[in-house]
RNA sequence: GGGCGUUUAGCUCAGUUGGUUAGAGCAUCUCCCUUACAAGGAGAGGGUCGGGGGUUCGAGUCCCUCAACGCCCA
């Protein structure tokens, strides 16, 4: 059977093939099958809330392009795709799509009715709703956006298996990560503390290590003066935070600083507040830094924490939550002048705290100078817009080696079991390991997440016992502690002493997407199938994020599998725009990913990403997808061509040497990409696949076309033989090219197969060289025919003549070496070059062809 | 400040354990409507491989050093 089409076109083959590919299940994953003949994919789930982009695109096509190759090779393919819908980032498009915000002291309201559906006005304000109200809005949005979502990776032509979808807020997912969470409390790898902890004032939350990052702002230098209580003068110290000086617990320089080893163990008074605190030794005290001595503050940084912990001083907390400086001041203050002037900042922001103080500082003479302004680095939440403060509260930890030296080697050696893609991504994972230094704080004030699924006993003064938690049973699974009860309680002893409560807080993203092997194996659900996944073969995913979730995933599978989740690591690069800079929403030019499929064809762009190599940040490319519509349009082209031969008799034996030696060519090309493939690097495939084709449509099928067609004066042997190397090459061609441009592969191969090319084997050397000879040098005897064609050619440029033009004589002086494989040619030569006569000469070390043009008949 | 990466033609990039005259695509120029394809084809020009030093018979490739750019971390 063969049936290309009279005008071959690319026009509508996404929607036609993607339908077929559904229909007939071409990507469902066969869970019959054993681990060893399965190959497992932990795919990324993006976050709903943003918008998938070009970023996207780019690497979730590399990952495909490997799924679809191994599933050619035989593999069952494990292929799921997730949405990441839960936490914060939906909380904040909830919030500014409907106009509300979530209050967890309002009733439910079932006729609740949001005030907008998108685009509320600028000057709305915004109207508070119970949680469960704000939770179904999060998932009526989430769900819009995931269809969108499902929409765009099917027109790309993502190889998943939808019916493996899963979510990250979706009760499934609240059951694994609730169990892992409870595994983790009952081993003891997850505990509860009241400690400092890094606190995001205006998202009201907890952040982790993970989460913080950097960055420079203006700061300024205030030199204040410290009173030795022994009357014998001043120290100065410099500060970036004077509005801290209330919650000063010390001084502290470094141990071998000799201007201040006199000090040490003597104490000062404050400015302002009077308070006398000690003079400490500490290595982390830096000697080039302002004066050499730094004050101590509970807490302006996470170097006060350190300090504060390891030199055990005084708890004197001045900021609360919300970022202001609290009512009562710390009881240390005990002068009616440090009364006063912890009044005057009481109830101020951070800022407003700082003028005041240094209003009061230049009042006392208490502050040398002027402030000095720098630029310093300053603690942010990734997401965030005002800087960190430390707060002390009470905090869900998971240990991840931050606090303990031999865990933190058991993960950094679990680094090392993975291949990494492209191998020096492995230098992220272990610098960031080795510089923990705390561990990974999972709770979140925040309200649509998974909660953390406990609660505990109130005693009978109407405190909480937290050092016994109630734990749900396996089968109540996932819960809400807000709403439901524990066993043994009753909903009316809720709050009540001598009842319980439930843990207010979720966990963050990251405690339950670092279980998406879990979630998607179906650890819990489906144990036979998550057997035959885990570990998985591969994470492919992007490389800012190894700290968090690659990281996060590997410390869930130690402790729960004592396994590494996956055998390789595969880290995708970053679009630049055509300025090399990182592609970003906020400059506008953004091209959206349906324009250009709507533009080039999904295998175009595809094509695009494809061009990539592995981990390498590449610039977004339209010129690219031009070329990449143009090899798709050569491939519908060159099958129409070759399936215009009718049936071809694949019995027919090999007479041409360049027929064999094309075909030994591309077993070559069939072995490199085979192994380009096994190491993951599918561009190389590509590269590879590409460049044999355009040499095939450029010199081999113009060299046999003649012969092919079977014209007067050939053999129709070497007709045949001609006939079944191109099916041959047609065949092979089609199927590299299918885990690549997986839309047009597929139209082509239909033209003549009934089933998919997603699901026929990946092609093998033995094939193509089945009756065919691999003796001699077949590189050798190509070059020296091509580099004749090429002369022929070179000829009729030169003299501006059509490449139709006739050739009257052509002498072809060459090696004995390459003389054979020449005159074995020659008739294919003569019909591609128009040439009338010929000679060999067998003399020299090059080959030499001179060419004469017959006359043109000019009137 | 620590770690990692990049630097090859006008542009975007290949170049595998060191081995003839360093490649491709795009762009540029010239020519050609040719029965698979003008959304095409044939050809041409274009590079001191970031700088310097070293190892070697031989270096784009290995070593040292400097520089620029980028990323991760502090």
């Amino acid at each position: 059977m063969s049936n290309p089409p009279e005008k071959p076109s690319l026009d509508g083959i996404e929607s036609r093939w993607s339908a077929a590919w559904q229909a007939e299940g071409v990507y469902d994953f066969d869970r019959s099958r054993p681990r060893g003949e399965v190959f497992a994919i932990d795919t990324p789930p993006p976050t709903v809330s943003g918008s998938l982009h070009m970023g996207h695109v780019f690497s979730y096509t590399h990952t495909d392009t490997l799924a679809r190759f191994w599933r050619m090779s035989g593999k069952a393919v494990f292929y799921p795709m997730g949405w990441d819908d839960n936490g914060l980032p939906t909380e904040r498009r909830v919030q500014n799509y409907y106009g509300v915000t979530c209050d967890p002291s309002v009733a439910y309201d079932p006729n609740f009715v949001p005030p907008f559906r998108g685009d509320p006005p600028k000057d709305h304000k915004s109207v508070p709703i119970s949680r469960p109200n704000f939770i179904e809005l999060c998932n009526e949005l989430t769900h819009e956006d995931e269809k969108v979502f499902e929409e765009l990776f099917r027109r790309l032509g993502l190889s998943v298996d939808w019916s493996l979808l899963y979510t990250t807020i979706e009760s499934r997912s609240r059951r694994v990560s609730q169990r892992a969470f409870l595994n983790n409390l009952a081993r003891g790898e997850a505990y509860s503390q009241e400690a400092p902890t890094l606190w995001d004032v205006d998202f009201d939350t907890a952040v982790a290590q993970a989460e913080l990052e950097d960055r420079d702002r203006p700061g300024a230098y205030h030199t204040l003066t410290f009173h030795k209580t022994d009357d014998s003068g001043d120290i100065l110290i410099d500060t970036t935070r004077p509005e801290l000086l209330a919650a000063c617990v010390a001084l502290v320089a470094h141990p071998d600083d000799e201007r201040y080893q006199p000090l040490f163990g003597a104490t000062v008074r404050t400015p302002l507040y009077d308070v006398e605190v000690p003079i400490l030794a500490h290595p982390l005290a830096q000697p080039d830094k302002g004066t050499g001595i730094a004050m101590i503050c509970t807490f302006g940084d996470t170097t006060d924490v350190t300090w504060w912990r390891e030199l055990n001083l005084a708890t004197r907390a001045i900021i609360a939550r919300n970022g202001r400086i609290i009512a009562e001041g710390p009881d240390a203050i005990t002068t009616q002048r440090g009364r006063d002037n912890y009044a005057a900042i009481a109830g101020k922001n951070v800022k407003q705290a700082q003028t005041a103080v240094v209003e009061l500082l230049r009042a006392s003479g208490e502050m040398i100078g002027e402030p000095r302004a720098i630029t310093h680095p300053v603690k942010f939440f990734e997401k965030g817009e005002r800087p960190l403060e430390i707060v002390t509260s009470r905090q869900w930890y998971i240990r991840n080696g931050g606090r303990e030296a031999d865990l933190r080697s058991r993960l950094v050696r679990r680094g090392h079991e993975l291949t990494w893609h492209p191998d020096h991504m492995r230098h992220r994972y272990e610098n960031w390991v080795e510089g923990l230094n705390g561990d990974w704080l999972i709770s979140r004030q925040r309200y649509f997440g998974v909660p953390i699924p406990l609660w505990y006993p109130l005693m009978a003064d109407g405190s909480v016992d937290y050092d016994h938690p109630l734990v749900p049973d396996d089968a109540q699974l996932p819960i809400d502690p807000s709403t439901d009860v524990p066993d043994g309680f009753s909903e009316a002893q809720r709050g009540k002493p001598g009842g319980f409560v439930g843990d207010p807080d979720v966990m963050d993203t990251w405690a339950t997407s670092s279980l998406t092997p879990q979630i998607a194996g179906g650890w819990l659900d489906n144990p036979a199938m998550f057997a035959n996944i885990f570990p998985m073969d591969v994470r492919p995913q992007a490389h800012e994020i190894i700290r968090t979730w690659l990281f996060s995933t590997m410390v869930r599978s130690h402790f729960e599998h004592d396994t590494a989740p996956w055998t390789n690591a595969a880290l995708s690069g970053w679009i630049l725009d055509p300025d090399r800079k990182k592609m970003s929403k906020s400059k506008g030019n953004v091209v959206t990913p349906i324009d250009l499929f709507d533009k080039y064809g999904s295998d175009a762009v595809r094509y695009w990403a494809a061009s990539a190599r592995p981990g390498v940040d590449t610039a977004f490319s339209e010129e690219q997808m031009k070329v990449g519509r143009k090899l798709a349009m050569k491939l519908l082209n060159v099958t129409k061509f070759v399936l215009s031969f009718g049936d071809v008799d694949a019995s027919a034996s090999l007479t041409a040497l360049v027929d064999v030696a094309m075909l030994n060519r591309l077993s070559d090309v069939v072995d490199e990409c085979t192994q380009a493939f096994t190491g993951f690097d599918y561009a190389r495939s590509l590269e590879r696949t590409e460049s044999f084709f355009w040499w095939f449509c450029d010199d081999y099928v113009e060299l046999v076309k003649q012969r092919a067609y079977g014209v007067d004066a050939v053999d129709p042997a070497d007709t045949a033989s001609a006939r079944v190397a191109l099916r041959r090459v047609l065949s092979t061609i089609q199927r590299l090219f299918a885990p690549l441009v997986p839309f047009v592969s597929e139209e082509v191969w239909r033209w003549w197969n009934d089933s998919s090319v997603h699901t026929a084997p990946w092609p093998h050397r033995s094939e193509l060289l089945a009756g065919c000879s691999t003796v001699g040098n077949h590189e050798a005897s190509l070059e020296a025919i091509c580099s004749v064609l090429a002369t022929v050619r070179r000829a009729k440029t030169e003299a501006k003549v059509s490449q139709r033009a006739e050739v009257e004589s052509l002498v072809v002086t060459a090696p004995e070496s390459a003389i054979a494989a020449i005159r074995a040619a020659m008739v294919d030569l003569c019909f591609a070059g128009s040439v009338h006569s010929h000679s060999l000469v067998g003399e020299g070390n090059e080959i030499v062809a001179s060419v004469t043009l017959a006359p043109t008949a000019t009137e």
